[in-house]
RNA sequence: GCCGUGGUGGCGGAACUGGCAGACGCAGCAGACUCAAAAUCUGCCGAUGGCAACAUCGUGGGGGUUCGAUUCCCUUCCACGGCACCA
């Protein structure tokens, strides 16, 4: 017999999806809603095996949850907007939103070929107008909230093609189109104030038991909470105080010198007009030409130099040093220190280099003893040196130094996040618009929500040189003030297209509203995400903006929930040869290919069963025979039966092989359903199935009468359970049985309970925990009679021999262990 | 340095709450069908010893708990991923 023909077979399926809306959902229902997301591509116009996964993953979810019952939302858009496409413009003259929309189209068309269960009626691109138009409402809604500000801040700026670049286009501190060294420019930029939202985004992750521990603990790390004290240091000989931030103030009697970051506001007053001025600004500016990657790695050499002032520590009253050095970062705590080195290692390096005296105020012994050479102490400990507290322990002392601080008046307890302000403009063309006017009387002034969305000209050139794009447009630039009514100028920066992804998957919840982003009413229905699939490099950033919003919407009232995701599946890379598949590595397999080959169902099939989703899948093309040669094991199976009218045969009585494929038949219903349900076991649900084929061929051949009853009953278990998987197929072969619903209609099976009652149980005789035989018992027998079974059995006795039987372990319906000596 | 994940046959991977290690698939070997090949079907397939029945070893290494450990505890090594001059 022939293979089947994949390609009619797909196409006719694809086809009958489409033209029959069978994905297509809506609110009204009495079924329970489950939503499926899988995080959207960049509309590149080539689909990679990462989306071959992605979307076969999310896929089997949609479906199987379908038949399950529920009434499911699985949508499908484009993170349009990005750099792609304005390089595409600078290099081949083709203007991104063409360059955009044709790589949609083709990429559809890609995805349609492996017949996933989107409902395309929902669609979205981000680049279009009707999308981009509430990304620009919802930052008016942020800007009214004094949620989005503007402040100047450095930017990666390319001499050469004299334009400003995003970080990702800086490839170790140099253009990553011309290979210049990067340097930085003052430029003014807007930013989210996601640092608000600090604390209830870490707290927040303790409510997402669905979520894996290691994002989790990543978006724990970037957020980077740690609790201290601010301590102000009064200046010596000027009215004005340093704060510090430190998360050891128990340590403040060791603190022998100051530090400030170089870009640090003070910096200039503690030197102007003084000796040191000038060797001051002669080690800021060398600094100015280190790159921000040397300037804040951990192996560069510490330096710095004294301002010739001193300032008062408020505890011990004693002067000490103000430095300025490399190693203090200007955006983190306050931007300057209180240099502890007896127990900081960095502060130590730096105080030996310098000849900085070192007090150590921690002892690691009740003794006071203290030897601090070239290794600071940095654990817990007993105080010394430290006045009224010393002989205290270090978590006694830090509350009652942090009281005195406090009662003085010169600082208090607080908290501090690594997390910094989300900036989110960019000096590009194919992105958002910031929907904001400067005039010159009014100031920064808001487009108003009624004249949204600010559109992206036409007239614009693309040359990779200059400013954005947009500053070439004069039909852009020029805008009536809003308040005032002369004529102002528009922000011609765009939005990071993070902006754009953080709320997409809630715009499919209702994605032809003119009205608003989205209802309350069908985002109350539909959210949250039951289950979000994508990969672990949006671990932190995607996922923590999308999250960020989700909980700013709330607050606006705009939404209910405070979470976006409830459960989180992050699937692992495609490697081929060991490596991730990759253009510049020439180790990629295309889909396209695989599909033309094999069909959809095998590329499917091969990607779900090879690996579990969570891990990284290597590539193996003898694999994919492997699942091709599944299917049509599965496709002549069924194929023979009918030709033959197997299904047709009776028979009088039930005999064990019968009862044997019986409990296979349910055995298997039941494995599958717990893979799907519990944990996404794709590999072994899909093993399962295999296994059940294969005891149907054995059936098939050796029963001496086949039932054929039951033997209908495997071969359709077969197909019902193998839908979600590979769809085309189990559609063709359930209609080639005889049936006239589609299998994605069809309720997931359930299996019998008393199916699974087996009369004879196999159990194991050990010896000393060691396998002697295995032999099949009556499922009632009781633990005396499995004893003495297991005492009379010769393979045991022989292992016994001379010993003594010291002790019996009897596990019911397992094993027997004989203990001897 | 800190945090996380993972180490099981030739390979991808199974083993649900501690109870038959290696399911299922790939590769390999042998056979059937065939003039032949492909496709398909059948059998074997962790290591060592043995003609065999069988015995011993075996889940990165070492130790522990237990009648019994891939699974639990301690320790150690290796690989991958994240963060990192964060005070």
């Amino acid at each position: 017999m022939d293979n089947y023909n994949t390609k009619q077979v797909e196409k006719k399926w694809q086809e009958h999806w489409d033209q029959n809306k069978v994905f297509t959902v809506s609110e009204t229902t009495d079924k329970p809603k489950y939503y499926v997301l899988e995080m959207f591509p960049y509309p590149s116009g080539k689909i990679h095996m990462g989306h071959v996964r992605n979307y076969s993953i999310g896929d089997v979810i949609a479906r199987y949850k379908k038949m399950k019952g529920y009434n499911v939302l699985h949508p499908m858009g484009w993170d349009a907007f990005g750099l792609p496409a304005e390089n595409a413009a600078i290099k081949h003259g083709i203007h991104p939103d063409n360059w955009t929309t044709q790589n949609i189209k083709d990429m559809k068309e890609q995805l349609k070929l492996l017949g996933l269960s989107y409902d395309w009626d929902r669609e979205i691109a981000t680049c279009n107008k009707d999308y981009y138009k509430w990304t620009q409402w919802l930052f008016l809604q942020f800007y009214k909230n004094d949620l989005v500000y503007k402040k100047e801040s450095r930017v990666n700026w390319c001499p050469s093609c004299e334009t400003v670049l995003a970080n990702e286009q800086v490839v170790s501190g140099s253009c990553e189109r011309c290979d210049s060294a990067v340097g930085k420019r003052l430029l003014s930029q807007w930013y989210f104030r996601i640092t608000d939202y600090a604390d209830k985004l870490l707290k927040d992750l303790d409510a997402l038991p669905g979520w894996p521990d290691k994002v989790k603990t990543m978006q724990g790390n970037w957020i980077g909470k740690s609790e201290g004290a601010e301590i102000e240091f009064k200046i010596d000989g000027l009215a004005k105080n340093i704060k510090v931030f430190t998360t050891r103030p128990d340590t403040i009697y060791g603190a022998t010198y100051m530090v400030l970051a170089p870009e640090h506001a003070l910096v200039t007053e503690l030197v102007k007009n003084t000796n040191f001025e000038e060797t001051v600004n002669e080690f800021i500016n060398k600094l100015q030409h280190v790159s921000d990657i040397e300037r804040t790695s951990a192996d560069t050499e510490k330096e710095g130099v004294f301002t010739g002032r001193y300032c008062i520590n408020p505890i011990s009253n004693k002067k000490i040093p103000i430095y300025i050095a490399n190693y203090v970062l200007a955006d983190y705590g306050t931007g300057a220190i209180m240099a502890v080195p007896a127990h900081d290692q960095r502060d130590l390096d730096f105080a030996r280099k310098y000849n900085i005296e070192v007090i150590p105020v921690i002892s690691s012994s009740i003794d006071g003893e203290t030897n601090i050479e070239n290794e600071a102490y940095t654990q817990d400990g007993y105080m010394v040196n430290s006045e009224e507290f010393n002989n205290m322990t270090t978590k006694e002392a830090f509350p009652k130094i942090c009281e005195k601080i406090e009662s003085i008046d010169a600082g208090k307890v607080t908290t501090n996040y690594r997390l910094r302000d989300w900036l989110l403009s960019r000096q590009r063309y194919w992105g958002t618009p910031i929907p904001i006017i400067y005039c010159e009387k009014c100031g920064t002034v808001p487009v108003e929500e009624e004249n949204l969305p600010v559109q992206l000209p036409i007239d614009v050139k693309f040359t990779g040189k200059g400013l954005s794009p947009l500053t070439t447009s004069e039909t852009f630039m020029n805008a009536k003030c809003p308040k005032c009514g002369i004529m102002g100028k528009r922000e011609t920066d765009t939005m990071d297209t993070f902006v754009d992804s953080s709320w997409y998957f809630l715009r499919y919840t209702d994605s032809q509203n003119d009205k608003l982003p989205f209802s309350k009413e069908k985002s109350k229905y539909w959210m949250g995400v039951d289950q979000y699939i994508g990969g672990v490099e949006h671990a932190i950033l995607h996922l923590l903006y999308s999250r960020f919003f989700t909980k700013v919407f709330k607050d606006l009232d705009l939404l209910d929930i405070k979470e976006p995701f409830k459960n989180l599946l992050t699937q692992g890379m495609v490697l081929k040869d060991g490596a991730k598949m990759s253009k510049s590595k020439g180790n990629t397999v295309s889909p396209e290919e695989i599909i033309e080959k094999y069909g959809a169902d095998t590329a499917r099939l091969f990607v779900l069963f090879a690996a579990p989703p969570e891990r990284d899948l290597e590539w193996s093309d003898q694999g994919v025979e492997g699942c091709y040669r599944f299917l049509n094991r599965v496709w002549r199976l069924v194929a023979e039966s009918i030709e033959k009218d197997l299904f047709k045969r009776t028979k009088e009585d039930i005999d064990s092989q019968d009862k044997e494929l019986r409990y296979k038949i349910h055995s298997t219903i039941k494995k599958v359903t717990e893979d799907l349900d519990t944990r996404f076991n794709f590999n072994t649900a899909i093993s399962s199935i295999m296994e059940l084929v294969n005891e149907l061929y054995k059936y098939k051949e050796q029963s001496k009468i086949l039932d054929g009853n039951l033997f209908k009953n495997g071969i359709e278990t077969i197909v019902t359970l193998i839908a979600p998987f590979s769809p085309h197929i189990a559609e063709e072969l359930w209609e080639l049985i005889g049936n006239k619903t589609s299998i994605s209609n069809l309720a997931w099976p359930e299996y019998e309970r008393d199916a699974l009652v087996k009369d004879e149980i196999e159990v194991v005789f050990q010896v000393n925990g060691k396998l002697k035989n295995k032999v099949n018992v009556s499922t009632n027998i009781d633990k005396e009679e499995l004893e003495k079974l297991a005492l009379q059995d010769e393979k045991v006795k022989l292992a016994i021999g001379e010993k003594n039987v010291i002790k019996v372990i009897v596990v019911p319906k397992k094993l027997v262990n004989i203990v001897i000596k």
